[in-house]
DNA sequence: TTGACATGCAGTCAAATACCTGCATATTTA
DNA sequence: TAAATATGCAGGTATTTGACTGCATGTCAA
């Protein structure tokens, strides 16, 4: 997986509001994800090539129809690989600054 | 909390490698960021002012020193409001997407 | 088969981004 | 105080981004 495209795929509010609308609605057709997004269905279309190169979608074709479906799994490695990390050492940092502050005070 | 300050915070490599290090080592000066960036310090400052604008970092300052202190709070935040919807939907999604590649089959 | 529908692809363009240089300010220390 | 150190601030610029228009391709249905 390539965190860099995961993350700037999210960077975007377009595209994590496509996101949002597969996640109510999922495996719905291009044209079906334009009407709730006030721009032209062009552009619709690059932001969700950008999301399906970050593999955070994927699609499939169903006669003239392309079927856009929500995967989780890279933003659950995110979480995983990244987000953790920084989590766990939450109590430790906030600690570190009070202690940090405090000694500015002197 | 900007939940689009914080997502286009991360975005960027360097802002993300700016992380890591303060995880590493909490507290460092703008200098000592610097050391393993490979930019101009003025660059640096750009990005380390970007995360600050998403409350990712607080930053004070001693003497003539600027130390920066990572602040886990807005990446699970983040992780709360926005991740955790795609994490438990996760079985449901990945049904619906077998369920429609079999009916393109047909 | 022809018209309507759904999507794909190429090119344009303005705004945002991420670097940079040059200079100013503030703090420590000899 | 003067020099060295640490950071701040003001532009300049090349690249990337995100929107658009126009046209092409592929599919369904009458």
């Amino acid at each position: 997986m390539d965190d860099n495209k995961v993350f700037k795929a999210l960077a975007d509010p377009t595209r994590r509001s496509l996101l949002d609308s597969l996640c109510d609605a999922n495996g719905q057709t291009l044209g079906q994800l334009c009407t709730a997004m006030d721009m032209t269905r062009q552009s619709v279309t690059q932001h969700l090539a950008l999301l399906e190169g970050a593999n955070l979608i994927s699609t499939t074709r169903r006669g003239r129809e392309k079927l856009h479906f929500i995967n989780p799994v890279p933003l659950h490695d995110v979480y995983e690989r990244w987000v953790r990390k920084f989590e766990t050492a939450r109590l430790g940092l906030l600690h570190d600054l009070k202690e940090q502050l405090e000694r500015n005070d002197e």
